[in-house]
DNA sequence: TTGTTACTTGACGTTAACGTAAGCGTTATA
DNA sequence: TATAACGCTTACGTTAACGTCAAGTAACAA
């Protein structure tokens, strides 16, 4: 059973399973973030690099810049850092971290107004009979349509 | 008291509210997500167009694109259209419910993430007698990170 | 040998979301 | 009356994160 441990891709496998271009791959090696072996010319990924990658993506949905990746995926200059070095970090992770908090704030906001949204949608689609949770669910939109005009 | 309601604002007093630019206020008008009243060439912004610019910060906050805003500021377009436009205006709000609950995923997990490297660097600048709990979440990191490079 | 396919390195183009600077008008204050 | 302070438009500049060629190489098939 080929556990993936010791596999190695290539750069248009890797683009393919994460959705995105060969350019892109090699983008972020020429900005430092993944740096794959060679065999010759051609770039061999390793699963580490692939475990890189996957944190790379992810670290772009959540809104950080390829510079900010770049220097959180690097461990090693944290924790050789001196202690000064050391509390630079960790003001910066904590103040990472609020932002984050008000992100997801926010997107709870949004995810709610956009499935009341659907929901009032869904009730002038059906028109007819419209359950009674429907029509709740779609006067509260409404409420939340006129409220986010006032305040 | 005045309540607000009726109350005006120049661009200077939004901007310097939101901590955003006059620069960038005049450019969302640019693009068609306010269009505050003028007084000669002055723009003059009432509470509606206060409200509506809170609006736009907190979408570009969860990362929709300012034309995206724009067409969901863009409400009478929705009520007014067609059933099947209505069809199509679910679609994508359904989608974009999709996306925003998987960053709501990644941003946990980049939360914890940061949370449990805060702990392993207080840890480690405390390195006198650090207490349990600070080694248990410093372990716990510890093994993340190690964690991060396989699978 | 000649394609065909996958990969490479430049190098310039593109888009979003403003920044920045020039030049000008209006209003408040000294 | 002049000199800020604030606002306006117009227009070019900037950054990030790639896209899009162009031109070349290496491996393998017919």
């Amino acid at each position: 059973m080929p556990s993936n441990a010791s596999r190695t891709w290539t750069i248009s496998e890797l683009a393919e399973e994460f959705s995105v271009t060969a350019r892109a791959l090699r983008f972020y090696e020429d900005k430092g973030l993944l740096n794959p072996a060679r065999h010759g010319q051609a770039r061999v990924f390793s699963a580490t690099d692939r475990a890189r990658l996957r944190l790379i993506l992810r670290g772009k949905r959540v809104g950080f810049s390829l510079e900010e990746i770049r220097e959180m995926l690097d461990l090693e200059s944290i924790t050789k850092g001196s202690p000064q070095h050391l509390g630079v970090w960790m003001k910066r992770f904590r103040a990472r971290i609020e932002v984050l908090k008000q992100q997801r704030r926010d997107i709870e906001g949004a995810i709610e107004e956009l499935e009341a949204g659907c929901a009032w949608m869904e009730a002038r689609q059906a028109d007819l009979e419209p359950s009674e949770e429907l029509k709740s669910r779609a006067r509260a939109f409404e409420a939340l349509a006129r409220a986010r005009l006032e305040h």
